[in-house]
DNA sequence: TAATATACGGAGGCAGCCTCCGTTTATCAA
DNA sequence: TTGATAAACGGAGGCTGCCTCCGTATATTA
């Protein structure tokens, strides 16, 4: 009968964020195929180290898609403080397209047999993104930087749609980046 | 100096139909990460002939779509002859259904590098597709039995985003087919 | 019916998937 | 500090899939 739990072991927890670390960029780079041995290699770590923390492809890519919105999330917050709101919705908006790449990955993953657990989770991370960048939005408004009928869903819908629309190669990031600034200009008032 | 090349051998296109058969069966129920030697296996033909045939991955794919438009397109042709043009729409619609399958399937394996071949290819099909569909429409609506404002383009985006909207699952044909033929009662005259 | 172009099949080498378990190490109680 | 031990590590090994290569088989043609 023990009632308080051990603390978790500092390598484990150490592990665990670079294995998160090494799958995202794997995950960038090589698409929802990527060779777990190699996340693995990447991250400094054996196999069995790998498939003890995520039992399956789908877990770490999970985890992975988590992480990212949590630190996107946390960003958000950071840039509320930002003295032009403007700029901040901008340095905000290029981290998103960071996440597109990702989600592009593991939608893959998902395409053919999304399950209950990934849905429930979609669901949750899509709710907090918006509440984040609603924040970012008003305050971009009520600083008269951007026009007043700008809403959170456009930013995030186009965000999303810009991203799809272009077909994944070497200079997508750039590209759709490019693509973004144009669109936040356009909202600015002249 | 040969000028008259020989005649393709029978087994040679025979055995690339098994093979286009099996890969449409296995892609529809085990997604884009179907195993090869599986195909092989169930078109009861040797791995090596697969690779003969289909060299990549994605030239099987492409070929397993390639195929069922052709044949969505000719089923259209054989439609235009039934008596009741409400119900050679309805037909056809639960085939296109079918379609959706399998490119969901290939979108799976295409989602993170799509060629440059494989966009002509759906580019070229797309415009097929439509002129096919667009006569069924004609002839629907100049019998009296729908709506007079449907166009080719309502039918064929309703139909990819009723199948994309549902996740894939075991029940997902099924479900699909139920709403299309909500959606189709509904462009009905009464 | 013989010659031959064409296609077939599967062995084999390599890589990734995942499990299992002997070894190592961080934590905690004394 | 130190010893006990729960927790975590790593990678060998068995399996499956990827793809190539080439000896064998066969459809076509003259």
């Amino acid at each position: 009968m023990e009632s308080a739990r051990r603390k978790p072991r500092s390598d484990a927890t150490r592990n665990r964020e670079r294995l998160i670390e090494a799958a995202k960029t794997l995950l960038a780079g090589g698409g929802p195929g990527a060779s777990l041995e190699a996340v693995a290699r990447a991250a400094d770590v054996g196999i069995g180290t790998l498939y003890r923390h995520f039992p399956t492809r789908e877990a770490l890519f999970q985890a992975v898609y988590r992480h990212e919105v949590e630190q996107l999330i946390e960003l958000a917050s950071a840039l509320e403080v930002h003295d032009a709101p403007a700029e901040a919705l901008r340095l905000w908006l290029h981290a998103l397209v960071g996440l597109v790449e990702t989600k592009r990955g593991l939608l893959g993953t998902l395409a053919f047999a999304p399950t209950e657990g990934s849905k429930t989770m979609y669901a949750e991370l899509s709710g907090r993104l918006q509440e984040a960048v609603r924040r970012l939005v008003s305050r971009a408004i009520a600083s008269g930087a951007i026009r007043s009928d700008i809403t959170a869903e456009d930013l995030l819908s186009t965000a999303y749609a810009l991203g799809y629309a272009r077909p994944a190669g070497p200079d997508w990031k750039m590209q759709v980046l490019r693509v973004v600034d144009i669109f936040l200009d356009g909202m600015k008032i002249r």
